[in-house]
Formats: structure tokens, sequence, C-alpha cells
DNA sequence: TTGCGTGCAAAGGTTTTGCATGGCA
DNA sequence: TGCCATGCAAAACCTTTGCACGCAA
């Protein structure tokens, strides 16, 4: 993504920390608001949205709905996630950075069938991971 | 599963009649309501709901969540999606069926690489399709 | 007649928007 | 100083709930 102007505010700053240190856990809006009311830095419910908006336009989180919380959850998942896909696990939430060679002969076959252009860091791979399979 | 007493309401026949009629496509409960404001039978919000949970819990339709639209998107469950995965354009929201045999080698590779299985129902690959990519 | 189904209106919750103010660079 | 970021309140949505009435069986 281009390089937008950004200021660094204390907002996100500890927007973006409470995030981070969550790495393993999705989070709603709603917690970071809650997890800040209650620390040193506040923000508006509004602030908080506008800048998860931003961070997963620019790749550093990822967005899913979640049915159980009905709201949308937020995981952090590093700058360099741009090149490659995710698997995220459909039991305990995990989320496993593919290798990207993985992918690419079907990226390729996909376009020359279809003409369709994937977006990876959009694209999602729901499934059962290795643990969740063993311990069904 | 079990036999739950069930009546047969102009409105249920309606809203299910529309949803077999767009086994395609994603349906939300909105859509439900303009078109049936539109034709012969009306029915409210409350019971195009209500109707739909029940629909889900006998399985015969599966519920989803589209960030697109936010809202909850509903869809006949027909046996042929139930093997192969689904191409969603981020722009005009086209949905195409892929040819199974284009994924399996890669189901495979991660498998073995990871020990994770794909779920082809939830995962929905999302990109730019060939007409918005000329458009563009 | 029985009791499930319906519709209305209102509530509940999440997310977005408009606008004036605040604050980083 | 120039803009972007913030916060408040209200709006915009989607979905659920309570309650009285309607209607299939």
């Amino acid at each position: 993504m281009n390089e937008l102007k950004k200021y660094k505010t204390k907002q996100r700053v500890a927007i973006l920390e409470f995030i981070e240190n969550n790495k393993d856990k999705e989070i709603t809006a709603n917690d970071i608001l809650m997890y800040l009311n209650k620390n040193e830095f506040k923000a508006s419910q509004t602030t908080i949205y506008r800048y998860l908006d931003n961070l997963v336009k620019e790749g550093i989180i990822k967005k899913y709905y979640s049915e159980e919380k009905s709201s949308s959850c937020f995981q952090y998942i590093g700058k360099k996630c741009n090149e490659h896909y995710h698997l995220k696990c459909n039991i305990c939430g995990e989320i496993t950075h593919l290798d990207s060679e993985i992918f690419s002969s079907i990226e390729k076959k996909i376009i020359d069938k279809y003409g369709f252009k994937i977006d990876n860091i959009k694209t999602i791979l729901y499934g059962t991971c290795k643990k969740c399979s063993k311990t069904k």
C-alpha cells in the first residue's frame, strides 16, 4: 500500500500496543475500548474504529466477523504479511502463515482460467489445524 | 433436527421459494424483505429472521457473515457447493465456482506440510474478477 | 380450539458520520 | 501553520424481543 501520511498519537500507540500484546487473540473494538478506559490513555470508539480500518487497509491487522460475539474481531498479523496467505483454524483461532511458493501455481492457474486475481491480504483460508484435528 | 411442529404459512412458502430460486447468490434478510414487499405475499422482518433461524437449525440453509454487506447472508445448501471453492470479486461481488481439481493439489500440500485441513465451505477467495480488472 | 406464527413497535447492539476542536510534524 | 486525528452526539444499521392478534391444523 502507498505511504499515506500518518501521525503518531498517544491513542494510536496505545491501540496498536494492545493489539500487539494480544497477537494470539481475537479482539473486538469494544475490548480495546474497555481496556483503554482502565488505562493511561483513553480513546473514543470513533477513533478506535477509524484506526482499526487503517490498520486493516495497511495489512497490519486482519478483520473477521465472529458469530459468537456478534461483532467484528481484529488480530495482529505483522508487517510482512503482504506476500503470503494465511490459514485460520475455526476451532482454536490460530493463524498460520503460508509459504508463498505453495500458492503461486494456483494463483497463476486461476488467472489463466478465470482472469481472477486473488487478493492475498483479504483472503483467509479457514479450516482445522493439526492440533485441533487430533483432539477432536 | 427433531420434528418440531411447523405450520405451512404463505409467508414461509414465499421466503423459502425465494431462497431456493437464488441458490447461487448470497441473500440477506433485507433482500428477502425487499423482494416480498414487491410481491404477492409480504412478511415482516421479524418473521423473516425467525424463519431463517429455523431453516438454519434444520440444516436447510446456511448462514454466514458478509463483510461487504455488513450483514448475515443465507444460502440454500446445494450438494454441488460443498465440494468446491468460491472466488468472490471485491468490486462487483460476483461469485465464481471454482473447478475442484484446481485446488486439490494445494489442499494436499497444505495437509502434508502443516497438517491443516481447509474448509472449502467457509473459505472464500477474494480478489478482482476479469471484468473489474479491465475497467479499472 | 390449540398453540404456533405473525406483525408492530421498540429495544439492544455495533458501526458510521458530521462537525468542531485538538495536536503532531 | 497545515493537516490529519480526535471526540462527542447522533444517526444508521442489523437483529432481537415483548405482546397481542391471526391463522393453520
